[in-house]
DNA sequence: AGCTCAACCTGGCTGC
DNA sequence: TGCAGCCAGGTTGAGC
């Protein structure tokens, strides 16, 4: 579920419980993720505030007191706010306890993080995991041509295919496998073609299919957010109503043509061959 | 530098 | 039913 709107989402639900509120405790049931969740952030964080929660590509950034609570979802994390006294279950991996609210990271495939940035090792933007990330989809930097103009610039000389490029995150962040079908889908360009040999109008497409697909799907999300807070169960499943992602043999909505599956880098893809073109 | 691919984990589905 | 095999929303890092 975790790519960039279900990330948003996640921010926008849990800000209102947990922001500028100080943490009473933390327990780590299971720290094993994709690094060792640290043992001392059951000493370091209690009696810390929430100053703000931000997110930067998928991972979200809790400004506390002395440093940066860093989370990320993985491929299978979710991140529920719900009444303490509510019982752990299974695969919940770290909780983060707000008196009578706890904070909980639920990831049953472990690929999730959490991760300690004291302000005493400089800012959070000097972080190597967040150097390599490309721009953000909604900041100034990628606002009309000036998106455009980075899909350009960047994928010059690329011989890779212009899905994975794009999944790579290293020109613009947040564009998971689901979106990145769906966004090629909407630009009509071809997963296949070498991103190296994007035009530029087809890179000022792309831009704007990229931003158009995530706000809708953040937007699908946001209406969910009133049920934030649960006893019990999932978080309703958002995800916008896809064109061709997981639509196998199916007719493509617009020409009625059988989208195709396809894998790219160990990831399966999906695209109309009549509407998407190299 | 850029590309490909294995690896990290668990669960759910398919097909025999 | 049981079980093997395959697939899944992300990202790093090794090896070429």
């Amino acid at each position: 579920m975790p790519e960039l709107p279900e990330v948003e989402v996640t921010r926008r639900g849990i800000l209102p419980y947990i922001e500028g509120r100080k943490i009473s405790a933390v327990q780590i049931i299971d720290g094993r993720l994709r690094w060792q969740v640290p043992n001392n952030l059951v000493r370091i964080l209690p009696g810390q505030k929430v100053c703000s929660i931000e997110r930067r590509g998928k991972y979200l950034l809790l400004k506390m007191d002395t440093g940066y609570l860093l989370l990320h979802l993985g491929m299978t994390g979710t991140l529920r706010v719900l009444p303490s006294t509510n019982p752990l279950k299974i695969h919940d991996r770290v909780t983060f306890e707000f008196g009578e609210l706890s904070l909980r990271l639920h990831d049953p495939r472990k690929f999730g993080a959490v991760l300690w940035h004291p302000q005493s090792k400089g800012p959070i933007e000097q972080l190597s995991l967040l150097q390599r990330l490309g721009v953000e989809p909604f900041s100034p930097e990628f606002r009309g041509e000036l998106g455009a103009e980075i899909l350009y610039r960047l994928s010059r000389n690329r011989s890779v295919s212009t899905k994975q490029f794009l999944l790579a995150g290293q020109a613009v962040v947040g564009v998971g496998n689901i979106y990145c079908s769906e966004s090629l889908f909407e630009a009509g360009i071809h997963p296949a073609k070498s991103a190296g040999k994007l035009t530029r109008p087809q890179c000022a497409r792309l831009a704007a299919a990229v931003r158009l697909i995530l706000k809708k799907a953040i937007d699908a999300g946001g209406s969910s957010l009133k049920d934030f807070v649960k006893s019990d169960g999932e978080p309703g499943h958002f995800m916008l109503q896809t064109k061709v992602y997981d639509r196998k043999d199916q007719a493509c909505k617009v020409c009625k043509t059988l989208i195709k599956q396809i894998a790219q880098g160990q990831r399966s893809t999906y695209f109309c061959p009549q509407c998407q073109k190299r």
